[in-house]
DNA sequence: TTTTTAATGCGAATTCATTTGCATTATAAT
DNA sequence: ATTATAATGCAAATGAATTCGCATTAAAAA
């Protein structure tokens, strides 16, 4: 049987605050905010089963590599911030499904990645 | 100074031939039907110094990891095929800038991937 | 409380992609 | 042809991300 510990809503307390796709990176530093010998294995461990729990998703960014985000947020894509290096999530798509493929081309689904400086940076 | 080689010669071939991005397996295994030897070490070796050159650009997909292609091609974006997991390159771009970021946002560039089955599989 | 054992922390181990050292091969200059 | 050395093939080394073994800690059941 599954145990709650400080460590693992730590981690719910990151993602809940933070809000966007995180790096293992970003959820150890800022899971040792709430847990201040918060380990990286137990980051890890925690991370696979809330995947397979299903309460995040797993993303691989062409520019970060491995990000994990809540789930459950219904169709958005991801926006790279060059200044700050944070990812955020749009809601929303702004792809044309018609324009997007050639004919012949069966397309079931599209990742999008932005990038250039977001809000708070472009100020 | 640098010397024409069997083996630098195959992997233009091999881009030439197959003009899509493709991963270092699939240049060395293309590559081994022009020069047997072929070896991975070399194939890293000559990938590196193409992309140095200018020839050839290194793309990071979000599934399949690594991939290069051949350089110049304008903007594009890849379809990922699930059957013969063969990625190639769309031409023209399906966005709408003006929708694809809300307010805020400074958008600088994008990527997109799609996902499905690609004309040859789909018949 | 006391007990049981799931979960943690730590460091070592693993995995996978890429790079490097070095003896050998082969291009191209002489 | 001969020679100099760039490039190759091979295997070992590296690096980064992730996983694992195990003693210890701490939830929560008794």
């Amino acid at each position: 049987m599954k145990r709650k510990t400080s460590q693992r809503t730590a981690l719910e307390n990151v993602f809940d605050k933070e809000d966007r796709p995180l790096s293992v990176e970003e959820i150890l530093k800022t899971g040792r905010e709430y847990v201040g010998s918060l380990n990286q294995a137990t980051v890890y461990r925690n991370l696979k089963t809330m995947v397979e729990k299903g309460a995040i998703l797993q993303i691989n960014h062409p520019v970060l590599g491995t990000l994990y985000e809540l789930a459950g947020k219904g169709h958005h894509h991801h926006f790279h911030c060059r200044v700050c290096d944070r990812v955020f999530e749009l809601p929303g798509c702004g792809l044309d499904s018609r324009k997007a493929a050639p004919k012949g081309f069966v397309t079931e689904g599209h990742e999008i990645f932005l990038f250039g400086v977001c809000p708070s940076c472009a100020d």
